[in-house]
RNA sequence: GGAAAGGUGACCGAGCUGGCUGAAGGUGCACGAUUGGAAAUCGUGUGUACUGUUAAUAGCGGUACCCCGGGUUCGAAUCCCGGCCUUUCCGCCA
């Protein structure tokens, strides 16, 4: 959620950096509008709340004294329902003003390339040489058919389309992955591990911005009014919410693994063979909550935390930065981390790392207490992912494959592969 | 799922036969006094949001907030209704 002073007192600015992302300004003038509207009621309405409180504070001292108090209990009848009516108008101004708020996205940062699309985000740099096979070399669909240890057919039939069933050696690889990534994660760089709920609720699907705006891509239960988790970026960052923290507790390092739902309604014939793109898929995720000075420094962090494990995999990618046009609705700067697949020849995201500065933190309402000033102030929070499970499955099976369809195992993985050092 | 009790400030805990309660008392915390220093003791202070004024996220004023939402009333933490959550007992269950 914007900062509803900011809009007020720098409107031009925010305007500017919110239409950078190239798809109007999502209603930011009536917000101005409403917001001024509901100020002006405000002033009236409190105004007549006043005198209603100085004159009920009078009326046990008349009745004690014995006065009658009849004529003034029909003024204070009619102020009482003058308010009332006048409440009613400032609710309806608010809720107004509150939905068009809540489904405007995040300034963009000013450093943020414009563009419309992805074909716009700058790369920053590039980490290992993609392989050059001296045999045909196949897609991780294939792959991983032929070695049984993906299941396509049957996930279909138990299902749907785009879920996966892992099997044998292909199970395990997701399994290591995942221990993987958590032990880096937690034992080198700091993080404290967190086995969230994979279902929350509507007002944590709200703070973090999946809610109102993108209810259509989540798996919904309706008996309980839960949202099935896209990503443990919802709960975990939620664990905070409504809660002023101490700021020598910060900077919080979180790390989680969780399956994540998607409908990807939106993505209908795009991806559709292989574990690319999937309702169901693993991720493990790193989040962060910080004070806003230092918020920053903590991405460039967070997106190295993320590339060291691409590095110990031996893996290629390279790192962009999202253009406007494609940076997320939360977040105000996005590093995407994108593999090498030699099936797609090119670059795939399999990360994607994240400053929201106080945008979620003001929607969850997470803040911190200055030890200094004594003043509360929203945290920044961040996330990226370290990494998505499935995706770094395919790119091991596609780049550690060989000639005989077998497959290598990373030498990092080899101890979480049980002593296995090739699938075959 | 059934029954009962309950949800008050950083925490504990009064109030709940409606007004004098933003909220007693205690603990904690901050500052000051005392001390060679500390403990103890004493004094003072100690919420958040919105809003008016303002250069100000300084000060001063107003409004709201005693789980959430609605209602009764001139007036509600206090009464009524709905919801959520917690605890205990029963049932069910990995």
């Amino acid at each position: 959620m914007l900062d509803l002073k900011r809009i007020r007192n720098e409107y031009d600015e925010v305007e500017r950096l919110v239409k950078l992302r190239g798809k109007g300004d999502y209603g930011l003038p009536k917000v101005k509008a409403l917001d001024e509207e509901r100020r002006g009621l405000l002033v009236q309405v409190e105004d007549m709340k006043s005198s209603q409180n100085k004159i009920s504070k009078e009326i046990p001292q008349m009745k004690k004294s014995g006065q009658d108090t009849t004529e003034i209990f029909k003024e204070m009848k009619q102020l009482s329902n003058d308010i009332k009516e006048l409440d009613v108008k400032v609710k309806a101004v608010e809720e107004e003003m509150n939905e068009i708020l809540m489904g405007i996205p995040n300034m963009v940062h000013p450093d943020t390339p414009v563009g419309k699309d992805d074909g716009e985000n700058l790369e920053m740099r590039k980490w290992g040489e993609p392989r050059q096979f001296d045999f045909e070399a196949k897609a991780h669909w294939d792959i991983g058919t032929d070695l049984d240890i993906l299941d396509f057919e049957r996930a279909t039939k138990i299902t749907g389309t785009r879920f996966t069933v892992m099997k044998g050696k292909g199970a395990r690889l997701e399994r290591a992955l995942v221990n993987f990534m958590l032990d880096l994660h937690t034992e080198e760089q700091g993080y404290t591990e967190i086995l969230p709920p994979f279902m929350v609720n509507r007002e944590a699907m709200t703070g973090t911005g999946q809610l109102p705006k993108f209810e259509d891509d989540m798996f919904h239960i309706p008996s309980k009014d839960f949202f099935l988790i896209p990503t443990a970026e919802v709960p975990v960052t939620n664990l905070y919410a409504n809660e002023i923290l101490d700021e020598l507790s910060l900077p919080i390092y979180h790390t989680a693994y969780t399956p994540c739902f998607r409908k990807e309604a939106g993505s209908a014939g795009r991806d559709t063979r292989g574990v690319i793109r999937q309702h169901q898929f693993n991720k493990v995720e790193m989040v962060k909550f910080v004070k806003p000075e230092e918020s920053y420094k903590e991405l460039e962090a967070l997106t190295h935390n993320a590339e060291e494990v691409l590095q110990l995999l031996a893996i290629p990618y390279r790192v962009v930065q999202l253009c406007s046009g494609d940076v997320g609705f939360s977040s105000a700067k996005t590093y995407d981390i994108e593999v090498w697949l030699p099936s797609y020849g090119e670059y795939k995201e399999i990360s994607s790392c994240s400053n929201f500065e106080d945008f979620q933190a003001r929607r969850a309402n997470i803040r911190y207490r200055d030890e200094e000033t004594k003043k509360v102030n929203y945290v920044h929070t961040l996330n990226g992912s370290g990494l998505a499970v499935g995706r770094t499955v395919a790119a091991i099976l596609e780049n550690y494959q060989q000639e005989d369809g077998s497959v290598v195992v990373p030498a990092a993985l080899i101890p979480y592969m049980g002593g296995c050092e090739i699938i075959k």
